[in-house]
This record gives C-alpha cells, structure tokens and sequence, in this order.
DNA sequence: ACTAAGATGTTACCTGCGGTAACGCGAGTC
DNA sequence: GACTCGCGTTACCGCAGGTAACATCTTAGT
C-alpha cells in the first residue's frame, strides 16, 4: 500500500532524526556550545550533507535541538507549577527545579542561553545562535504569564501585569542563576529563598541603613 | 626629550584607536552586531591588520567597544539610583532609565546582549561575543548589588542577599525590557509601574483566583 | 527478472570569516 | 647616509557553514 509506505518512510525519517539529534546532543554536552557541524557529523557516523538535508541549516538543527531540552525543563517547571502547595511554597520549588536543572546540566544550560563561549582553539565562531538565544527565555516568560493570569486576581490589566511579571521573573531567575552557576556563592536553598524574599517584598519593607537616604 | 615624544606617540595612538572604535560603532550601528572585521576595517579607511594591532582580537574590539557604551549606560543608571527621592521613586527612575536607553538605541543593545543576529545573507557568524556577552548583565548586577548593600539595613547575610538581589533585579529588568523592546505590549511607564509593583510585593498580595487552589 | 525512481550517502568544492606573516615606506635619530 | 621603528599594505592560512555533483542501495512496477 502506497500508505504504509510513505509511513514506514516517514517513521524511518523520523528515527533518523531523532538519532541525529542525540548524537549532536551528546556533541554539544562534551564540545560545548561550539560544537562544528564536521564534528556532529562524525559523531554520528555520517557526513555534513546529512545533517542538511535533515535540518536546512545549522539554525535548524540548533533549534530541533533546544527544542527538545526547552520542552523538558519546562514540562518540570509546570509540574512544580502546580505542585499541591500554597504559593510561596510553589514559587520556591519552581526556582529550585530551575536552578537545579541548570546546576546539573551546566553543558546543555549554556548551550541553550549562551551562544558560543567554549573553545580555547582559535576560530571559535560559536553555534550560530543568534535569533535562538532568547526563546527559551521568550517561552519561559510567556508560560509563567498565563499561569499567573490564570490563577491570580490582579483587577484590571491583569493579563498586561501577568505577562510582564512572567517576563520579569524568569529574567531575575536567569541572571541570578547564571551568575550563581558562576561563583557559586552559595547554597541553592539560600539563592532560592532570597529570591523568593525578593518576590515578596521585602525590598521594599528593608529599612534604610543609617546615615544615608536609603535606596 | 624622550618623555614628551612617547607621551606624543600614546596619544596619538590614543587618538587613533578612539577614532577606530568610533568607526567600528558606526559599523556595528549599521550592520548589527554580525559586523565583520573587514567591513569595520573598511569603515575606518584601513585594513585589517591595524584592527589587529589595536585591539588584539575580536573580542578586545568587542570588549572596547562594548566598555564605551556599558559605563555610559552605568553612569546614567548610577545617577538615577542617586537622584533625591524616595525608595520607590528611585526604583522607578532607573528602571526608566534603563529602558528609554534601549528604547533610544536599539541596535547598541542588541550589540551588547544578543551576540549575533542581523544578516540575511549567507555566512552570519556573528560578532564572536562568546563569553563578552554577559559582562553588562553582569557588571550592572554587582553595581546595584553594591548600592543595595550600602543602602538598605538587611539584617545578617546582607552582603549575599543583596548581591544576589542586585543581579535578580537587573535580570528581571533585561528580560521584560527585551520582550517589551519587541513586542511593544504596553508604555513603558506601564512597564515601570508594573515592575515596581512586583519589586514591592504585589505577587504576594495579590489574592487566589476564584476556583483554583491559586499560584 | 530487469529497469526506473528515489532515498541515502559520499567526495570535492565554494565563499567568507578570523587571524597572521612578510613585506613597503616614510619620519625622525645618530 | 645607514638605522630603526611605527604605520600601513598584500597575500596568505585554516576552518567554518553550506552546496553541487556523483555513487549506491533499496524498493516498486511491469
């Protein structure tokens, strides 16, 4: 049948792609961010042409790629989401299932913000990111908006806050995790928790410090 | 006298090197942060190779150029964190600050954060940032970390808490301010009132939806 | 069973990049 | 006048992304 055909055709395509992909995965993890497409081919036993015909370019590929990681953390960051607690407990542990992705698979973490940065060869021309750089951010952003427009009372311009405070907060969680992944300066439970004192306001309750105006 | 005639020369290559990164600007203002070596080179009235005798490499091009407009940018940042005013007005008027300089240059921001990504044509491999592109995030992250611990009265951990408060606070500042830059969702004193809000504990205040257990 | 088609894979090549070595040249110095 | 030395050039290397053209193996049609 001309059907099954194409499927088996297709499956097969799939499969293929699917193999690809792990292998550049595995590329990525041991070369970082800077991994050349010579050498994702090699890795998986197969030659550049392939890799084009699979995925159009190397932005194709990149983008399969994160595509894969993104949906995973954020399949655990909305399981944290909607984690049986009251709130401050939820936003802790979805920082913590940030934060603690991030800390085990610095590798993939970096690949997926950071364009290139490995490498101490010469030409280091990165993974031309570019334009990918900010979608996992983008994605992030916008899931954390829906789910505190969906839960949360915030009068009128709700869904305007919901989505700012959703961008908001996923960029203070990237940069302090990026920096914490950085210097390690301390626990992840402690980076969580003055996070999460950051979010509920104890910026503004703080008092000033004597002798000068305050912040 | 010797002195006088090295002085002469330092300033000239002073000179020199101002003029290059003036030009390099104008290239990168232009052409994006895809800007290539030759076209900068072009731009100057010279060659290649000068570029390399200045600069070193493209990243010491880069990190020039990019010191240029980051402590601009502080200086602005550092003046609206001063301003008379109290606490919240202060928050405000630099959050202002931060996003009417990316709304004013566009271009310069994308520089400075997203390593490449202009250039329809073939062969954009971006502005080798690599590991150049933080630097802003992070050093704006330890400034109002710096200005938080001197100002603000924490208790013990002060010095963690505001470190880590200060890049928070900046992340959450580049993030909504990218998405904003490209969406253009709201005014950007909306934008400003909204972050403030959150920076001043409305998340935690804000009261459940009716009919789910709430965020 | 033989052929036609189409996926699968290869080699060999192009362009453009970052980066460098080797040379040319004019201005001051002894 | 030879000598250095900063400024500038041309010509080149290696390597990246990306592509064209050729080889091959499987599979369907008659």
């Amino acid at each position: 049948m001309d059907t099954t055909q194409s499927t088996d055709q297709e499956r097969s395509a799939d499969r293929r792609r699917r193999e690809l992909l792990e292998a550049a995965d595995r590329v990525v993890l041991r070369d970082g961010p800077g991994a050349s497409m010579n050498a994702i081919a090699a890795e998986a036993g197969i030659t550049k042409p392939i890799l084009y015909r699979h995925f159009g370019d190397k932005g194709g590929l990149y983008a399969a790629l994160a595509q894969r990681h993104t949906d995973a953390l954020l399949d655990s960051l909305r399981a944290a989401l909607d984690a049986p607690a009251e709130r401050r407990e939820r936003v802790e542990a979805t920082l913590d299932t940030y934060l603690a992705a991030i800390e085990a698979r610095p590798q993939v973490y970096r690949f997926l913000m950071h364009p290139a940065e490995g490498g101490q060869p010469g030409g280091d021309q990165g993974f031309d990111v570019g334009k990918h750089s900010a979608p996992l951010l983008r994605r992030m952003g916008e899931e954390l908006g829906k789910v505190i427009e969906d839960r949360l009372d915030l009068g009128p311009d709700s869904r305007r806050l919901a989505r700012i405070w959703g961008h908001g907060i996923v960029g203070m969680m990237h940069a302090a995790g990026d920096w914490w992944l950085g210097e390690r300066p301390c626990t992840r439970a402690e980076l969580v928790r003055s996070m999460a004192d950051l979010l509920w306001g104890r910026l503004a309750a703080a008092g000033d410090k004597v002798g000068g105006p305050g912040f």
